[in-house]
DNA sequence: TTGTACGCGTTATCAA
DNA sequence: TTGATAACGCGTACAA
């Protein structure tokens, strides 16, 4: 026989459905007498009953789900994210559906609609770029939504995002207290707000000393791009003594850039990474790099997004968490063999 | 106001709901005329119609959301899984809903139970135990199910896992061939597939060679536990030459523990991972390890999965998915500091 | 080819 | 405190 359904259990507990619906709920459970809830619930409990939570959604409109939209979760930057909002999710009761995006809008369109038809309570977003169409028409359906680590440029939805602009500067005066003076960077897509975001706190951190030619942008946030855009940036006649990554794959990439070219990092050239993602500690050699609290970071999201649904009228808010900057060795003063005063 | 619903679209194209209905599904609309069909489709568009799900699911009896539960997507060995899950399933128009287990039971009856309650058309484990009553449950419910990566003692469900034996038969014969005849295990947890079979294929790999008293087991796959069991395997008088580490965690545990005793790898000790996960090869020093192809498991599994919900009727079977060595720069001869004919 | 009528399993409203 | 009844939005036999 198939799954016992609300009926059963209320046949079995000689009650009217109505009766056992309340005796189950926790929250009307006290319109009805001890006894009756503890008949009913032993019955539900005996026939193995499970609410249909497709029918309790028809009707309170509320799925108890969350969507969560990712470039990749295979960048070891998302998960701990991922898992903070899952924690989180399933403390009050809500399941979590995932979504790949790869940063492209077809599969983002996809999901979310899979999602929304799915009749999901709310959407974090931690693919979001500068400019997203998904994201405006979100806002203007009137979804809960919640953008993680990235932001679009006109606001109006709720976001958590590490304080880049902090982290960058505490990269730059590290490197600089250190002496190097040729500091370049490898950028993200500049249609993120990491991507230009990181560029321009870049900027704003080196002042005069900034160096537009010491600056290149990678398209995609992957140790290959990194090592691609980072050979041109190393392979010139002047390169820089160091270079801050915009992330810490990208980090990767300029150091497997380096390796091929016959250099080692830290003595020919200093690399400060940003996220510090899990297991940066142990690669060759230990990446110096500005720490963002992922598992936070999703925590908090999930916990604004559910905030949000319960009030849907408060004003939309964006929290700014604190980086700060974690050194290991792949930061050094720079040597004579490519400091300011060698000049071949 | 508020989301438009079928009879809206249908009031909008002047023809019954059912009519509607009929011309928004692809496998009903050859019932329909083609212009009824584009005067509701069109409806449809103008309208930002969307169905709903749950009515649908609540209909029809099939929700297109599938359940997976893993100890934890923080581990990296994961991601590349879900990934590759997702994207078959989400190809095939379903929709994946996550659950972190921590290896534990009442977590992951809860998720078990939440998913169930929502409908789940079906659910794959990542994070068996070898004794279940979860899955047994699963399996006696009907509920189709695979499992991935690990198994349980008892069959009766479909699984995918790495061919384990193999991968650690080429490891064993890797380090003897490099010359190494005192060789330690770091197993994982007993209770798990992975933990127990491990073990055993060293042991039979090793034959006559096998040391018991070089063998410890962790109680979990974490960094933390490989770092401490390895330390009471490297803290004594004669220590191994080698270390065959149950995944790639651990053997990062034992390099750590490696470290804190003043000594390196390979030099004073050569280390082999298992699954070849994310960054292994940029790593200090780069590990050799056994290589599972995640993401091509996590995409079968999903295949499999949804193969078994089309025909429930059909046999569960199992997969093996082949492994091989990926050498790297954590394994080299024993040197004569650790070497067989030192004997202190 | 289209319309009628009903049920999927639950909760909310109203009445008793 | 409990029962009767009507939705929630959709798909589908059956009839026309």
């Amino acid at each position: 026989m198939r799954q016992p359904r609300l009926k059963d259990v209320a046949e079995a507990a000689g009650v009217h459905v109505a009766t056992a619906s309340r005796a189950l709920n926790d929250r009307t459970a006290g319109m009805i007498s001890p006894e009756t809830v503890a008949r009913v619930r032993s019955a539900a409990l005996s026939l193995g009953y499970r609410v249909n939570g497709m029918a309790r959604a028809l009707k309170t409109r509320r799925s108890f789900a969350i969507g969560m939209l990712l470039p990749d979760i295979t960048n070891p930057f998302f998960p701990p994210i991922v898992r903070g909002a899952e924690d989180a999710l399933s403390a009050a009761g809500f399941t979590l559906v995932l979504g790949n995006t790869d940063n492209e809008e077809e599969p983002a369109r996809r999901h979310l609609t899979g999602m929304l038809e799915r009749q999901v309570d709310g959407i974090m977003i931690a693919s979001a770029r500068r400019d997203d169409p998904v994201v405006e028409q979100l806002r203007d359906a009137g979804v809960s939504t919640v953008l993680v680590n990235r932001i679009t440029q006109r606001g109006g939805v709720s976001s958590i995002i590490p304080d880049e602009r902090v982290g960058i500067l505490l990269a730059v005066e590290h490197l600089q207290r250190l002496g190097h003076q040729r500091i370049g960077h490898v950028g993200g897509p500049r249609n993120t707000s990491s991507g230009a975001q990181r560029a321009q706190a870049f900027a704003d951190a080196l002042g005069d000393a900034y160096r537009p030619d010491l600056v290149v942008h990678a398209d995609r946030f992957t140790e290959q791009e990194g090592h691609q855009v980072a050979t041109s940036l190393l392979d010139r006649s002047d390169p820089p003594t160091a270079i801050v990554a915009a992330n810490d794959l990208l980090a990767i990439g300029v150091l497997d850039a380096l390796g091929d070219l016959g250099r080692s990092c830290p003595r020919d050239l200093s690399v400060v990474g940003f996220n510090d993602m899990p297991l940066v500690d142990h690669i060759r050699p230990p990446l110096t790099t500005v720490r963002v609290p992922g598992y936070e970071m999703g925590r908090r999201a999930a916990e604004m997004l559910l905030a949000h649904i319960e009030h849907p009228d408060r004003p939309a808010e964006t929290v700014l968490l604190a980086t700060n900057l974690v050194i290991r060795a792949s930061t050094a003063p720079p040597t004579s063999r490519n400091g300011p005063t060698t000049g071949s």
